[in-house]
DNA sequence: TACAAAAACTTGCGTGCGCAAGTATTCCCG
DNA sequence: CGGGAATACTTGCGCACGCAAGTTTTTGTA
């Protein structure tokens, strides 16, 4: 089992470590999302999303994109979320099978209060944790590791064009 | 919202790219597992720790410690694992309130199944994804943060007390 | 020894989500 | 310009999981 030729790092400890350093992560911080600002995991995801895109509305197929969620689980959080008064469904008119989901005034205000919750529990419950250097090595590698593994979820930032970027 | 100091590294970053690397990983990996092996995500890695445990065999609590899930998902997954013969419930005789979940001898055949065909499908995907330095700090500065956010997961090596390490 | 408090599971219940199938619209090509 | 293929969602269905409550056994304390 510890077999491997040493010197050689196990690609499935590397992956072993993402997923239970992942897990952690989720838990420690949707709890206080959740208790703090009715907003389960994936929906304070969605609403950062939304708020970094251009009008702060984004098409329903490019944030299941960007998000862990499959069309069918977006739809169904979208639907919790409009039914919550945080986004509304807009339709495309230069696309009429397609739909945008937009940010309301009040998603804005509440996804601005999770931010602040949330920064505060990770500060809390990172500080101290790793050295700069090792925190700016650990930011580079990861991201070369999530653009191969989950390409999609890349966008958020250098996501400028007024309209949409598609091909 | 891309106004925090220059030079500072943004926890929300690192924590966004963790769970976006973690939910690529998971995606990337699980459905090769199910096909090939019938085996859902969570039961890959209740066969992995079970197998790396003495006597391939683990008190329930001190799994659910060490996986994701809480006492009760653990219970529905070993019904299901159980269900499917590759693991065994055995009552524990210095605690009666007790179980043990054990790996059975097709438990045990599957896993190292599984575990193969794990290693080749991360070995495709992650090929050439990162310089061996770079993924030496990865594991390192990983290692650290996970032990941080979910030091239960941190068991799998080093236990090696033949029977348990109880305080 | 007696008895309350804690621990180790296990179940009832509700929810979130993925897969596959369905519907509406657009694209492509002859 | 017509009709099949592809795209963008949306639903039916089923499953896995967390939370809270219940049961059994152990522990701590008077």
């Amino acid at each position: 089992m510890s077999e491997q030729a040493a010197g050689e790092i196990d690609q499935i400890t590397l992956v072993g470590l993402v997923l239970e350093a992942a897990s952690g992560l989720q838990r420690a911080v949707s709890a206080p999302l959740e208790r703090h600002c009715e907003l389960a995991g994936q929906d304070f995801e969605i609403l950062i999303r939304l708020a970094r895109s251009p009008g702060s509305r984004l098409r329903m197929s490019d944030l299941a994109a960007q998000t862990a969620l499959t069309p069918s689980g977006l739809t169904r959080a979208i639907d919790r979320l409009s039914h919550a008064g945080l986004v509304s469904r807009q339709s495309c008119p230069e696309d009429r099978r397609g739909a945008f989901a937009a940010l309301t005034g009040a998603g804005e205000v509440r996804m601005r209060e999770a931010l602040e919750i949330h920064r505060a529990q990770l500060a809390e419950l990172l500080d101290g944790a790793l050295e700069p250097n090792e925190e700016r090595a650990l930011v580079a590698a990861l991201r070369k590791l999530r653009d191969r593994v989950n390409p999609g979820a890349a966008v958020a930032t250098s996501h400028d064009a007024t309209t949409e970027a598609k091909p």
